[in-house]
DNA sequence: TCACTATCCGACTTAATTGGTCGGAGATCA
DNA sequence: TGATCTCCGACCAATTAAGTCGGATAGTGA
């Protein structure tokens, strides 16, 4: 329930790993491809430049192909935030469907509707917390939780 | 996105049906069943019985059935949380697959998921969100987008 | 310059979830 | 005791999401 698509969660990683390697401190900055991303997070290839399409089609990442093309950040990591990115992906975010429905097709139950007003502040509440949560916060502010390309003897350690 | 499934709507608007019925000032305390309600906000009568049937497993009303049967609220409004509804209608909700994810189906993402932490806060907080907010608050709290009930002799006013 | 290669891009197919439907079992009231 | 009204559980269809395939485009190296 309210679980979000692997879409969302593809582009999350997507732009993680974009942001961290552009603007991260460790590698220097350079372009990264939809293969890498892929083999990195076992990502479906074709699926995932499905979602990084969708993204450059949103303006959120630039585009350049040929050889050695790939993706860019089009804008620095805390002007994204993750209300935009989801939008981008799935459309308008909301707990319910009359808050976005067009002449027509509005829902039978409207007219005895109790619940709209409630959940409507609900849905306020939750947009406003993904949309005060930028790229940047993803990124430097949280730990990782499990690293395995420092020290391979960890792995088992978990949460 | 993050839209909650129709399920999930019938059922806050039964709930809070049977409550007003139930505890509300206007109409005298007494049982309802699923036909009453379907009627009353156009949900298809089968889909309605079936989401009802679920929230009775869960302990939120109480069934009664033969002739003159019908449902009860099992707790006062103020103890039922939409939390808790939508969680026996849809399963544990969580925005993310591995908050609640067994042994042996864990993400391939997992070992580099750098997106975990973030989400699983952003989850924290809509919970607590859903969980803060009762059938009370959904009854008297906030007004009524349309007032048809208000007025007694519109009572028996069917369509 | 020309051909090759690696990339992005759009349409299609398949699988899963959700929405909706049907017939049966149990209980109550006349 | 019988008939009726209710809840109950399993079944089927439609929408949506997930994943796949081939084509178009731009850049590089000979």
């Amino acid at each position: 329930m309210l679980k979000l698509s692997k879409k969302a969660d593809y582009g999350l990683m997507a732009l993680q790993h974009i942001a961290s390697v552009q603007f991260g401190d460790v590698t220097r900055a350079r372009m990264v491809n939809t293969k890498e991303i892929a083999e990195e997070y076992n990502i479906p290839v074709e699926l995932l430049a499905k979602v990084l399409q969708a993204l450059s089609k949103n303006g959120l990442i630039e585009s350049h192909n040929g050889p050695k093309g790939g993706y860019l950040l089009a804008k620095s990591p805390q002007e994204v935030t993750i209300a935009q990115v989801l939008e981008s992906l799935e459309g308008p975010l909301g707990i319910v469907d009359c808050s976005h429905e067009k002449e027509g097709d509005l829902c039978m139950q409207r007219e005895h509707c109790t619940i709209r007003t409630p959940l409507l502040k609900v849905q306020n509440s939750i947009y406003q917390l993904l949309n005060n949560m930028t790229l940047q916060d993803m990124m430097g502010g949280t730990p990782l939780i499990t690293i395995q390309s420092v020290s391979p003897e960890q792995q088992g350690v978990e949460r």
